[in-house]
DNA sequence: TTCTCACGTATTGTTGACAATATATAAATA
DNA sequence: TATTTATATATTGTCAACAATACGTGAGAA
């Protein structure tokens, strides 16, 4: 099911990034740490050349924030790079919507009916929140933008904003879901798209996202403020 | 005015990048040019080292492609890509609007109008449409969305998204114009942002760009159909 | 003649050593 | 005592040689 530890094959700049990736994403490597080169280069057990260019490829798609000769660290998601995350993924995954409306073949929306069906299914059981949280609602999201038929726009969501998403979502999942309330959504956006109504189908995909973003947010300044109490 | 070439701060990799992000947008170093890291290296007068981290960071704006062990292109920006590229433009650019309507401070509005003005006059003189197209469009477009208050938007935009668009510029750059038309839109546009209307600000945005793609994919398919005639 | 396969060459991927820069420590001065 | 400066150390940036891979060329067979 899960190929990211014995994935022997591309190049060793390759490898290393996509394990460094799993690493930072899932919060082995945790949020705000030093990234040394000589360190890293021995865990991974490579050389520091590729482990650069590895690196490199984690600063493009912002996982990592490097200063020049004072090295990288790995990216620290405050509530504001939270909302900037969420906002870019209103406006882009809204759009893919609209133009996934557009060009989706009608058996591809049958695919969307039968995804939703298995996600009602899942939250029915034991488990299924939490399920619908890790890999229902990513599917869900991830099947529409991938028919929206524009490849820069694909590989955008899928190799930068939902990395940082997952990210996101690792910080929040000790939150309370709102499964139920996701998969109505969801069903209005599948309508949406079978009336072949792109703007309807980019509006409430908007709505959706500024929804998570909204809950997210306000469990986040909970929880901080909180915080504050205990500390005082 | 232009400081590209006697940049002479930060690291090899820094500045052998910016000269080479210069070269592909301006078309110096042709579409489609294959990009051999030793020939390059001379030419630049650096080693692969540093030389490959430029080529990786201009993979990551998407200006070149790599096929691993094969080496790297420069990206050939066919039509679909142009659409791909004026498509994104249309989502971001349209959101980055409707959030700096929201949050732009009077004194930028009143900005935004002067500089209409400024172009107003540099379209009445000589030259003052080639001069639109190159620099005046540009301003308008970077200074709206400069203010969205949105960091990973703002970068998006400035570091990929518009470097593409530069390169299309240039290969239509002997394309006419609609600079009155344009700037007519424009003043709508700033209209709706000093009302505080985001919504309508964004929609105007949005239109605005299309029109844009329409009017220039119109014209690459007239001159494509003119090629096949020629050609026959 | 044309297709296939093997070989040599050119190009990319990787490594470890060296140079340049920043951070931390400690001594010296106000 | 606090602050500044010089030095030492650690870390990043750069280089040139080596290994692995892909592409082009030519020979051989159908």
């Amino acid at each position: 099911m899960n190929t990211v530890t014995d994935n022997k094959q591309g190049t060793l700049s390759d490898q290393v990034f996509w394990r460094m990736k799993e690493d930072i994403v899932t919060g082995v490597t945790p949020q705000g740490q030093k990234m040394r080169e000589t360190e890293l280069a021995k865990h991974y057990d490579i050389s520091r050349g590729p482990l650069r260019e590895a690196l490199q490829r984690l600063e493009a798609i912002s996982l990592v924030v490097r200063t020049p000769h004072a090295g990288v660290r790995v990216v620290v998601l405050d509530i504001d790079k939270m909302r900037e995350v969420y906002q870019m993924r209103e406006a882009m995954e809204g759009f893919a919507t609209r133009l996934a409306t557009q060009v989706m073949s009608d058996d591809e929306i049958d695919n969307l009916y039968r995804l939703l069906d298995q996600h009602e299914a899942a939250i029915n059981s034991v488990d299924g929140k939490a399920y619908f949280q890790e890999e229902g609602d990513p599917d869900f999201h991830y099947y529409i933008f991938s028919k929206c038929g524009n490849t820069q726009l694909i590989q955008f969501l899928e190799n930068q904003l939902y990395q940082l998403l997952r990210m996101c979502r690792h910080r929040t999942s000790q939150l309370p879901l709102r499964a139920e309330h996701a998969l109505n959504e969801h069903r209005r956006i599948v309508d949406a798209i079978n009336e072949r109504d792109a703007e309807f189908a980019e509006m409430l995909m908007r709505r959706h996202v500024h929804h998570s973003w909204r809950l997210v947010e306000s469990m986040l300044k909970e929880k901080q403020t909180q915080l504050c109490k205990d500390t005082a």
